[in-house]
DNA sequence: AGCACGCCGACT
DNA sequence: GTCGGCGTGCTC
């Protein structure tokens, strides 16, 4: 202390030296110190240019300290304009990073989303194919070729796309092969009016609203989860809790997360209603000018309410003091690539940095966020009547083996019976499977190949719509072959299984009077596609609706009164252990579908294992049965939440190289209580992208930091630069 | 991430 | 013998 004290006074005498370390948006380990130049002031937040070996880059000032002159340190360049990053944003980077097991610079590169938001708007440089061929060409040159098909990205995307090393690309770039372009103040939003008049609220829901805007008059953190039956107006209640906080803070800012494929106009229409202006918006698919926007005006606070999908976690709110997740339970809110986080931890964890409040809302709570609001954690908010005058749907199973649909078909007839009689009246079915496409196998009736995927080794899908056979993890496609590519036999090829295609044309057979529509993310790839369809369903133009997950979330179709769960059994098997957790959240979301308004609505399950007790509770509508035994399951094996999962997965360009580095990574494993490392083992999808996979996993007790323990793993071992390697912590897909 | 260095196979 | 592709290591 003295000593410091010393050389504070020492430097004061000598004119004030500062040193600013620098936060770049590159997975190096840490910031990195410069020399604050004579004449510039540079506060923790500001975005500058440094040196960086021969180059500048942007960097943000992540802190200020005397500089004791012990090293010598290269000065700044020059410092940018735009909106600072906020402290809690800051600290978020600093906590995610070390939760996430990444270096901090990653985890930055998800907050710098918007490159034109600071002013000297810097450009991105894409790559497309010239067409001219490169005066030598290698294995290498052509992988990156046949990735820039795919149409222009950057260096670094076709670098990864290839599976080579940036130098190829570059290479190529100078031969001529590629060549380089450049693609290119705003508005600010509405104030929300809080003072407007909501909808009229239940009892039950005001009395969850009194719950939340007492939570919000508190102030600082706290978590709750409001776990409300589809139906019950739980987006009502939460918007009190947002016009209570503007009231009391008109400055203050919202985010509200929501599942990518939920931020349609509706749902944005009703904020508009509610506040008397519409919220900024945050999603993958917002262009490059609107992502500015946005990103400048929550950094600068003036953005009240932001929707947005997983990634507006990471915006540099200046002001952030409530966040709302809805849909909690969305399997989607997890992202597997890249940076690999679970928005919905995120969120709580953002919240509490801030000293915001949290509000977790979903009709199929997670166990996590359940088990959090019994052990007192989050403030529970239980609605459990429905708005208006509509019930749950009366919910039934229909045992397949005793009546089996006819070879080739899925739907058996006391459910097309029912489907008939909903239709004579006027009104509408849904057909529930969740499997796009058309079959999801297609073999040949002469020898039995099995189509598949090339990469991955999973079965094709075949698409009847588009004639192709499709994978769906890797988006490999085909045209269908009239050979068979195994015996050259002609026509033998066959789709085996259902898909949503298929079940659509069956149901077209058997009603050939009624409309019938596929809604899956095929038949609505973006937010237009899915209004289309859902304005459609409104005004009664569709009779039998056949879709996916995505018909399942959401929508209110007043006219829909009956739900056939086409396989009710699909996700009740495999090793994901979640899958009977979110087969009854499809379930419960998917029969929540019926008769939403004034009718009665109906949900038949068709199954093969009516006994299994995801089906029994449902069907009972006991929710806490089904709970119950999920609990008793998990907390016997030590699994979430009654224990922690980590993964480590790591991928090599051949296959020899993942098994002698999957040997080196075990050797090199810490010992720790209460851990246990499983594997290496081949990862279920063994090869993705031409590269070979191993994965570990790591079981905790609940007390360990898991984190920590990962660190120390990853910092035992040099891969070599081949190998990749990346952590998941609290893994939800197994691949 | 991006840039330089240096090793190794292949062309004047 | 160089040329140039591609893996390795470093950047305050």
């Amino acid at each position: 202390m003295a000593i410091r004290q010393q050389g504070a006074a020492l430097s004061g005498l000598f004119g004030d030296q500062t040193k600013a370390s620098v936060l770049f948006p590159m997975p190096l380990p840490e910031p990195f110190d410069y020399a604050v130049p004579d004449g510039l002031t540079v506060q923790p937040g500001d975005h500058v240019l440094a040196p960086l070996g021969k180059r500048l880059v942007w960097g943000v000032v992540w802190d200020t300290a005397p500089d004791d002159g012990s090293r010598a340190l290269k000065p700044l360049a020059e410092t940018l304009g735009g909106p600072p990053l906020p402290a809690g944003t800051r600290t978020l980077v600093d906590w995610a990073a070390r939760y996430l097991v990444e270096s901090p610079g990653v985890v930055l590169r998800s907050v710098l989303r918007s490159a034109s938001a600071l002013r000297p708007s810097p450009v991105i440089t894409l790559l497309e194919p010239t067409g001219e061929a490169p005066p030598r060409m290698t294995p290498a040159r052509q992988a990156v070729l046949d990735a820039a098909q795919a149409g222009p990205m950057t260096a670094a995307d076709l670098a990864r796309a290839a599976g080579v090393s940036g130098s190829v690309v570059k290479g190529l770039a100078e031969a001529g092969a590629l060549k380089a372009f450049e693609v290119a103040t705003d508005p600010p939003f509405d104030d929300p009016d809080p003072y407007r008049e909501g909808l009229p609220l239940t009892d039950t829901q005001e009395a969850g609203a009194v719950t939340l805007r007492r939570m919000i008059a508190a102030g600082g953190f706290q978590a709750a989860l409001l776990d409300g039956v589809t139906g019950s107006g739980k987006t009502e209640v939460y918007f009190e809790a947002i016009a209570e906080l503007l009231k009391r803070e008109p400055d203050a800012q919202i985010l509200v997360l929501l599942p990518e494929i939920a931020l349609t106009q509706a749902v944005i229409g009703r904020f508009e209603a509610r506040f008397n202006a519409a919220p900024a918006r945050w999603h993958s698919g917002i262009g490059d000018a609107a992502r500015r926007r946005t990103w400048r005006e929550v950094a600068s606070g003036r953005a009240r309410i932001v929707a947005g999908a997983r990634s507006a976690v990471f915006l540099p709110f200046a002001k952030l003091r409530l966040i709302i997740v809805d849909e909690e339970h969305d399997p989607t809110y997890k992202q597997d690539e890249g940076l690999v986080y679970h928005a919905r931890d995120l969120a709580v964890a953002r919240a509490k940095i801030e000293g915001a409040a949290a509000i977790l809302a979903s009709a199929t709570p997670s166990l996590e966020s359940l088990v959090n609001a019994e052990a007192g954690r989050y403030v529970p908010i239980r609605l459990t009547a429905r708005a208006g005058s509509a019930l749950l749907p009366e919910i039934e199973t229909l045992d397949l083996r005793e009546f089996p649909p006819e070879t080739g078909a899925w739907l058996s007839e006391p459910l097309v019976q029912a489907v008939a009689e909903t239709v004579g009246r006027g009104e509408q079915a849904l057909l529930y499977l969740n499997r796009r496409g058309f079959a999801p196998l297609v073999l040949c009736k002469a020898c039995g190949h099995k189509m598949k995927s090339p990469e991955t080794d999973r079965w094709l899908v075949e698409h009847r719509y588009t004639g192709r056979l499709v994978c769906h993890v890797t988006g490999f496609s085909m045209p269908k072959p009239r050979r068979c590519p195994s015996c050259g036999e002609p026509d033998t090829l066959i789709g085996v299984g259902p898909g949503v295609e298929r079940v659509a044309e069956e149901a077209r057979h058997r009603f050939p009077d009624a409309a019938v529509e596929v809604f899956s993310s095929d038949t609505a790839a973006d937010a237009d596609g899915v209004r289309g369809i859902v304005e459609r369903m409104e005004r009664g133009e569709i009779d039998i609706l056949v879709g996916t997950q995505i018909a399942a979330k959401g929508h209110n179709f007043p006219r829909l009164t009956l739900v056939g769960v086409v396989d009710a059994d699909l996700g009740l098997a495999g090793g994901d252990l979640r899958a009977g957790e979110r087969t009854f959240q499809t379930l419960v979301q998917a029969s929540g579908r019926a008769g939403r308004a004034d009718r009665p609505g109906r949900a038949i399950l068709q199954t093969h294992q009516p006994e299994h007790e995801a089906i029994q509770a449902l069907v009972a509508g006991d929710r806490e049965a089904f709970l119950g035994a999920e609990r008793f399951m998990r907390e016997t094996l030590g699994l979430p939440p009654f224990g922690r999962l980590a993964a480590l997965i790591l991928s090599a360009p051949d296959e020899k190289l993942a098994d002698d580095a999957a040997r080196m990574i075990a050797a090199a494993a810490p010992l720790a209580d209460g851990v246990q490392v499983l594997g290496p083992a081949e990862a279920p999808l063994a090869v993705v992208r031409g590269r070979w996979r191993r994965r570990f996993l790591i079981q905790a007790e609940k007390g360990v930091d898991v984190s920590a323990y990962m660190r120390a793993w990853t910092e035992r071992f040099r891969a070599p630069s081949a190998v990749r390697v990346s952590v998941d912590i609290e893994p939800h897909s197994f691949l």
